[in-house]
DNA sequence: GGAACTCGCCAC
DNA sequence: AAACGTGGCGAGTTCC
């Protein structure tokens, strides 16, 4: 073990060693917060908030809760909602917590169908945006800017980690959250955001694991994988992209992904039934769910024979069989192969050279070497560019870094310039470095107007 | 009064 | 056989 680690130790070490000059640069760029923006959305949540609050204490049920408590009652107290809702009121809970208690989450408090639990959820989000990322980046900015910390000794796959604030998980799905927070970060003056992103990095980066022949084709050729795989869940004759994107949207992220990660049919059934067809865990009947195309989606389902939940889990069962011992076979012996090798060997090395150790679940050691090989390429690419931006003399200042993406404030006559350099480095030059990578890399980027906020990125064809 | 815990939620 | 991975962080709570 020692001399196989020792071919590879030089080259990990180097990567972390660059890597944390590289990041220790962005971190001392920064970036633009508007004071003024913080302060002002700040004060007008607190004022919903405050104003949501009166709606729940106004309320009968409060009342009864403030009855039923023996000290005040605090609303965020998950402990004493579980109390309230489960022991007191006897309703049932949706689902447990881990250590077996009542959950308070957003799903189970949502289908209790209580007017004031809603409301409750509506402050929950609020609070969440003003304590979290409002008062973060306020207490966090200095002179207007924000300096993310971003370290590489944190996380057990050799991913990076960010902190104070977390440049990592700001809010980006939720459209109206990712306005109110994105809103307060800002270009240096006179110059834009620009994000470029991978594709399918992990997906990619997996390929030079498990070499199956099937993905290898689909990454070559750029088809479209979840497509085909909507297709055979929700039994289409032929995919009519206005009319499906919902349902290739579904099962990209709650099939395929939730395959790749180690997920298992009945897992992806609960999940596709209930948060995106939106229908019982029961028997289906016609004009429920979601509306595809012309119809509600239990109606296309109900056509195809799956006329209940029980059918749906066991028509994801022999998908997830096609899937695996049919269409990527390649892909599901690596798996096999490379769990056997870590139980007999107790470790196992990535392709970037990093040793992994210590005690795996079979998920853990078939997605280890691949995340942390994947935001390797990423960190590499970033080393190069800091390494470039400074070699040509830019202005243009790297400000982050997202596990498969880079953050840059970008002077404006540069942009051209920067947008070619990073796809150099990041679609072509990494691979002249690392000639494991056997399959295409493709970026894509995001582009704010100068002097815009976050909040205004918009698709930037590259 | 701080450390360590649970729970919940944001990102990839 | 097993049953999706990685983080940071806030509030509430409990322990010492």
């Amino acid at each position: 073990m020692t001399n196989i680690y020792a071919e590879h130790i030089l080259d990990a070490y180097q990567l972390f060693h660059d890597g944390t000059l590289a990041l220790a640069e962005a971190e001392q760029q920064g970036m633009r917060v508007s004071v003024e923006y913080i302060k002002k959305k700040s004060k007008q949540i607190d004022h919903k908030i405050t104003k949501l609050e009166s709606v729940i204490y106004d309320s009968e049920f409060f009342r009864n809760w403030q009855n039923y408590s023996k000290s005040k009652v605090n609303i965020y107290s998950p402990k004493q909602l579980e109390m309230y809702l489960y022991t007191c009121l006897k309703l049932k809970a949706k689902k447990q917590t881990k250590s077996g208690h009542g959950s308070t989450d957003e799903e189970s408090l949502a289908q209790l169908n209580i007017a004031e639990l809603d409301t409750f959820l509506e402050i929950k989000k609020l609070k969440k945006l003003k304590d979290t990322y409002l008062d973060g980046f306020l207490r966090e900015q200095i002179d207007g800017f924000i300096h993310p910390f971003f370290t590489l000794h944190l996380v057990k796959t050799y991913r990076g980690a960010s902190s104070n604030p977390n440049f990592q998980n700001i809010p980006k799905r939720d459209k109206e959250s990712m306005k109110t927070i994105r809103g307060a970060l800002f270009p240096r003056i006179d110059y834009q955001l620009l994000e470029l992103d991978y594709s399918q990095l992990e997906v990619r980066i997996a390929q030079a694991y498990h070499n199956d022949p099937t993905m290898l084709e689909y990454l070559e050729t750029g088809h479209d994988m979840h497509k085909d795989i909507a297709v055979q869940i929700f039994c289409l004759k032929e995919y009519d992209a206005t009319i499906h994107k919902e349902l290739r949207q579904a099962s990209k992220g709650a099939f395929v992904f939730a395959q790749f990660y180690g997920d298992y049919y009945k897992n992806c059934a609960k999940n596709l039934t209930t948060n995106w067809c939106k229908l019982p865990e029961s028997k289906w009947k016609s004009g429920q769910g979601i509306i595809v195309g012309d119809e509600h989606i239990s109606d296309l389902f109900i056509r195809s024979g799956i006329t209940s939940y029980a059918k749906f889990e066991s028509h994801l069962e022999k998908i997830e069989n096609d899937f695996w011992g049919n269409r990527f076979p390649i892909y599901d012996r690596w798996k096999e192969t490379w769990w056997r090798a870590y139980q007999r060997d107790g470790y196992f090395l990535s392709k970037t050279g990093f040793l992994f150790t210590g005690v795996m679940s079979r998920n853990d050691a078939t997605n280890y070497p691949v995340q942390g090989a994947a935001f390797h390429v990423l960190l590499w690419c970033l080393i190069q560019a800091t390494n470039e931006l400074k070699e040509y003399k830019m202005k243009s200042k790297i400000v982050g870094q997202i596990h498969d993406a880079i953050v840059m404030d970008v002077c404006p006559t540069e942009l051209d310039d920067v947008v070619a350099m990073m796809k150099r480095i990041m679609e072509k030059k990494v691979r002249k470095h690392w000639s494991w990578i056997n399959v295409p890399l493709k970026i894509e980027a995001e582009l704010c107007p100068v002097n815009a906020s976050w909040a205004e990125k918009q698709e930037y064809k590259i």
